[in-house]
DNA sequence: CGACTTACTGTTTTT
DNA sequence: CAGTAAGTCG
């Protein structure tokens, strides 16, 4: 149909020459927007800024400004910068604008996630922050697990002090935009005795080492790059001619930052958001980025998209009155040319149990007046409230989708598998730490604490360590074989990597390891959908060119591509309902402590209860007929019963346009208020009690490498004293008093005097 | 070294 | 309540 081969020249003249007709001579793909749109589709050069209302074509102007960008050749496709949060709105990005204008869309090389743009910049310039090019993606998983090892070996008490924790707070710094050396003074103090930065600094040296990054250090490293390198920055500032950034109220520091400097030189910058749609404050998330947008690049173009053509009347209604309590926001008049609608119905039930089954008998009645289940939606502040619906939708026999439950990429067998992978790849010490010992193979904690206590003082790669260690006496000789034969697997299978597909590979690894008969082992009722999933995996591959690429596409991508399946309701979280919409939703358990959450509640200031009131309002404007809020007078949480009160924000939604329901008999009782406002709730941590600081223990106090000369006295851990009869390079053969002679790595002796 | 039992601790989520 | 993590025994 359309094609970019077109005389681009003539229809730029006519743009020019007859701007009232305008119009009728538009590209096809310009054709249909308002006035507003159009505006900001067209507006190309300078900042931009959108403030598009929920409903208001928000996804559809950003793509035909890209498709425009194209098409009046303002720029390549690999010359625009196009930025989204999750890799779906890049992928419908691209899929919308291929349709707009072809083939074209293909070179769109910095269409993407801010994580996986980042990363591609990273990979290219990975030795200015001091990695190489093939560092690896750390997910959450192994974030943990190499955080806890700090911790351990800093002598913190990671009950008290928990990983996650550390990791959140890792993440706020670098989601300001703070390397260690960059963070404010007294910043980290409040973790582990005023200890936060030092471990913070410990962190990301350990990082560096293992050549890995953390999805922060993604953004943080190329914002490094950019800082520390003018002449970096300027090849992309120059490469990438204009910008467009989707969901921008959901912008960090950090990413505000990285947008600033490549928008500096040129300032052609779009950005579009809804303020009132910020709902991501909770990890990082700077409204404050949007509010100030005019600010920021002066002379900036304003549009505002008004017109919502998604919801009925009162359905808007309801919503604009909600947001309209909340007091830092911009402010928009949201109107629609569409039907008053149904009311928004509010209905009150006894339980937890009777909302499940007032929702189930519903939506049985939407199925037989002929309507799709697909249609319907059940948008949940929190994933525990699933379990209800899911419940009495399986006696029902009524088929559900929760979306966004635990996703492929992160289920264990999944990650096991990729731990194989990595290890063809790079000598990955967290890779090889998850599945040295998986399947059993006699390698436990014992040997690998021995083993990671070698690494650190050598500061060699786990792999190398266990290279030298397995030929010394060092290890029990159980557990020396034991990794001589898994280190032979290893090589065996990189060996075998030249000369099969990697699909071949990964499948002649998973039953050569052992991994497949474990799970075929496995009597519990999941194990076969793991193999399921691991053939799945197997498949998968199949769609990349190299196993690199495929490890870079789930450790940025962390989903699979799922098909549509039967016609079901679904249920997820307001959060993953985001820039959906649906004929009919379903909104349960607005009670307070549930929605706003008890956390929002119990905050003082205004800014956590705006944000739970903004979360209200994206649920809402997900309907496009029928809104259906419901709230429970008890609530059985953590198998206990609480009573509930209706949430605050029942309260204030506009009668007018609401259509209140109670099921519960007038005078029940049901709505007495004790156990609320969380005086029996679990006391506030932090409370510092005046502890005798740790005793500073001071681990291997040699730390260098140590060298020893024949006749020296040396003590070992296990074998005690002894003297060195032999060197062979770092391994020396010691005759020890009580354990005979012995070869052992230098880097395991201290010497004696 | 591994299987079993007991204590604990619970938002929202993307990459 | 229910899932996990750490501790205990063989």
């Amino acid at each position: 149909m359309f094609s970019l081969a077109l005389p681009h020249e003539y229809v730029h003249t006519m743009f020019q020459e007859m701007p009232d007709d305008m119009s009728l001579d538009l590209p096809p793909f310009l054709q249909g927007l308002n006035t507003r749109q159009e505006d900001a589709v067209r507006q190309l050069d300078g900042p931009v800024l959108v403030l598009a209302g929920a409903g208001a074509g928000k996804t559809r102007v950003l793509t035909t400004r890209l498709a425009n960008l194209l098409y009046e050749r303002r720029a390549g496709p690999g010359e625009i910068l196009c930025v989204t949060f999750t890799n779906k709105a890049a992928r419908e990005m691209r899929e919308r604008v291929a349709g707009l204008i072809g083939p074209m869309a293909e070179g769109l090389r910095f269409l993407g996630t801010f994580h996986s743009v980042s990363a591609q910049i990273l990979r290219r310039h990975a030795e200015l922050v001091g990695l190489t090019p093939q560092f690896t993606i750390l997910d959450t998983d192994d974030q943990l697990r190499l955080i806890k090892q700090i911790l351990r070996a800093e002598n913190i008490d990671d009950k008290k002090w928990t990983p996650k924790q550390f990791a959140n707070l890792v993440d706020a710094f670098k989601n300001r935009g703070w390397t260690p050396d960059k963070l404010p003074p007294g910043d980290g103090n409040h973790f582990a005795q005023g200890r936060g930065a030092k471990l913070y600094t410990l962190y990301q040296d350990r990082l560096r080492t293992l050549n890995a990054c953390d999805f922060g250090d993604l953004l943080l490293h190329s914002l490094t790059i950019f800082l520390n390198h003018p002449d970096v920055l300027a090849s992309y500032q120059r490469r990438l001619k204009y910008i467009l950034v989707d969901e921008y109220q959901d912008t960090n520091v950090a990413q505000y930052l990285w947008l600033r400097l490549l928008a500096q030189a040129h300032h052609n910058i779009c950005v579009v958001g809804d303020d009132d749609q910020s709902i991501y404050g909770w990890r990082g998330a700077e409204v404050d980025n949007i509010l100030r947008f005019e600010t920021d690049f002066p002379g900036a173009h304003v549009v505002r998209l008004e017109q919502n053509y998604r919801s009925t009347g009162h359905i808007l209604g309801a919503a604009s009155s909600l947001i309209a309590e909340n007091q830092r926001r911009l402010g928009k008049t949201l109107w629609t040319e569409a039907d008053m609608g149904t009311p928004v119905r509010v209905r009150a039930v006894w339980d937890g149990e009777a909302e499940a089954r007032l929702i189930g008998d519903d939506l049985e009645a939407w199925l037989a007046r002929g309507r799709k289940l697909s249609d319907a939606a059940i948008l949940v502040r929190a994933a525990f409230q699933m379990r209800a619906f899911e419940e009495r939708f399986i006696t029902l026999g009524l088929p559900y989708v929760v979306i966004g439950g635990p996703r492929f990429f992160e289920r264990q067998e999944i990650r096991d598998a990729h731990a194989y992978l990595r290890l063809m790849v790079a000598d990955d010490d967290l890779a090889f730490e998850r599945v040295v010992n998986t399947p059993k193979r006699g390698i436990g904690d014992a040997t690998l604490q021995k083993l990671m206590q070698m690494a650190r003082m050598t500061n060699m790669p786990l792999m190398s360590t266990v290279r030298e260690v397995v030929q010394t006496d060092e290890l029990p000789a159980r557990a020396r074989n034991a990794l001589a034969r898994f280190l032979n697997d290893i090589d065996r299978w990189r060996q075998d990597a030249q000369s099969r597909s990697h699909q071949e590979l990964a499948e002649l690894i998973l039953d050569d390891s052992g991994y497949t008969a474990m799970w075929q082992a496995d009597k519990s009722p999941n194990a076969q959908t793991r193999l399921e999933n691991l053939k799945e995996l197997v498949q998968s591959l199949a769609t990349f060119d190299s196993l690199p690429a495929y490890l870079e596409h789930v450790a940025l991508v962390m989903d699979l591509e799922r098909d549509a399946g039967e016609d079901a309701v679904k249920i997820m979280t307001l959060h993953a309902a985001k820039g959906l919409e649906f004929p009919l939703v379903f909104l349960p358990g607005w009670e307070d402590g549930i929605f706003p959450s008890q956390r929002a509640l119990d905050e003082s200031g205004q800014a956590a209860l705006e944000e739970e009131r903004r979360l209200a309002y994206v649920g809402l404007t997900r309907a496009r007929e029928d809104a259906r809020i419901s709230h429970a007078a008890n609530r059985l949480v953590y198998g206990s019963w609480q009573s509930s009160l209706p949430s605050r924000f029942v309260d204030e939604l506009p009668e007018q346009h609401v259509d209140t329901v109670s099921e519960l008999a007038p005078q029940s009782g049901g709505w007495s208020a004790y156990g609320q406002m969380g005086s029996d709730r679990a006391a506030p941590l932090g409370h510092h009690h005046n502890k005798a600081a740790l005793p500073q223990r001071r681990r291997n106090p040699a730390h260098d490498e140590p060298s020893f000369h024949r006749g020296a006295l040396v003590r070992h851990s296990t074998f005690g004293i002894g003297e060195v009869i032999a060197v062979e390079g770092n391994k020396l053969v010691v005759s020890f008093d009580d354990a005979g002679d012995k070869r052992v790595m230098a880097s395991f002796l201290e010497a004696v005097d």
